[in-house]
DNA sequence: TCGTTATTCTTTGGATCCAAAGTAAAGGTT
DNA sequence: AACCTTTACTTTGGATCCAAAGAATAACGA
């Protein structure tokens, strides 16, 4: 069972949920019941109803044409559609900043991760823990862009689209093979960062979102979005 | 009281409560108590509970931080996001679009849209219903674009962004000015439907796409999006 | 034996109840 | 008189109960 909040002694189901689909206990396409949930979470009925409609709202979950919600299935082409999504619209934030200007303190908090990126760079190789280190700084970079546009909107529409289920990279095996592709792919991203960063100082809107669009295509590119494979198994997604 | 569900004879919560935030009903910075809710639309806090969290997730409710919700404020700010974001998102489907082809029942949709917006213009002069007919004739246009994509992630994305609280077209008053103003509008953007379809047709993708964002713009640059002015009055908006 | 109908069971949606947390107010103390 | 503490009340979150809608199954008729 999940562990419970430290400071008030309740679940987040809601949490708790996505995790179990994002894991895999309740299959893509499975029709899912609100007491089988709240007995597997030890809740009752009343939150997880909430948190279907929450789930819901995200994507994850699908109300069925009668009654009931289904787990989602992602297709290959569903993946693809919402990193351009995700693309769109860190371009358009990108943008955004680019015309109003970095702030000192937001040049600074990208310098930061950018020469975070080159230390994990320099030693040439990768080890399972970095990439974990790398999530983290990829994240406060691209947080740091968006939050800096300074519009909720803007940031919420982010959020929104940001609930695919992939699985964390400590879910599946990483042999050396995986660490030589996420190696390949840092660097890369590392330099799209660069460039990304070098046009928002120079105020260079329109070439910031064309960088960012195509930064959003680097898991794909390099293939290692984790689990795809197994949420790419969904034939059908309608 | 809002109207019951012809069906089943329930209400729908969440659309009533969103069209009495729209209305003004409840206003904006104005907080939410779920009992007072629940007595004025006469049920149970429980779906108004519901419609709490489907609401926070659309962005019309805001959580406060320490307890209940309050009515999101939008600044003009957040109004020009939310158009960008949309122009982002619908330029996105019609890119994808154009690129995988427009079928033979798209396309006989699209120009339908566009014959029917011909007859508007013909008469040289809008009244007031004809502004409820050309905003379905646009919804329609737009929806049918989006839905050949065939993505569900994009339309559910674009979905998901569409929930400011505009007031319609019947809650401000419609005078001769406004008329003409409407009049040009539409106008316009009958021409930009009429490029964005040759785009499509074309398999222009980034034609496509960028005719799509600066259709966005429309209603900004004309300024007829109803309600703006009540809405934009918050100055701030975090 | 197959199809149709009726009955039962499953599952969801809504209402009410209870507990916990937070807020406001009142009273006491310095 | 001002500030702190304690108490009462407001409001939310969770649990349980009840009703209604759907689905499955069984029984009856052709």
């Amino acid at each position: 069972m999940p562990e419970k909040s430290e400071k008030n002694g309740r679940l987040n189901v809601i949490a708790s949920l996505r995790k179990l689909i994002s894991e895999g206990v309740y299959a893509p396409g499975e029709r899912l019941k609100e007491l089988h949930v709240a007995e597997r979470l030890q809740v009752s009925r009343m939150p997880v109803r909430l948190a279907f409609r929450t789930l819901e709202q995200e994507g994850l979950l699908q109300k069925t044409g009668t009654r009931g919600y289904v787990v989602r299935q992602f297709s290959e082409e569903d993946v693809l559609c919402a990193v351009e999504v995700r693309g769109a619209l860190e371009g358009l934030a990108a943008r955004r900043l680019a015309e109003q200007g970095v702030t000192e303190e937001v040049g600074a908090q990208l310098r930061d991760c950018l020469s975070r990126g080159e230390a994990l760079l320099e030693k040439g190789h990768l080890v399972k823990a970095d990439i974990e280190v790398w999530a983290t700084l990829n994240q406060e970079f691209h947080r740091a862009i968006v939050g800096a546009t300074g519009s909720r909107v803007i940031h919420d529409a982010i959020a929104r689209n940001d609930h695919l289920p992939f699985a964390s990279a400590d879910s599946i095996i990483i042999d050396d093979a995986v660490l030589d592709r996420e190696y390949g792919k840092l660097r890369m991203a590392h330099a799209q960062h660069q460039l990304v960063f070098q046009a928002l100082s120079r105020g260079e809107g329109a070439r910031a979102e064309m960088l960012m669009r195509e930064h959003a295509y680097i898991g794909l590119r390099y293939g290692t979005l984790f689990g795809l494979g197994e949420v790419g198994r969904a034939s059908e997604t309608t």
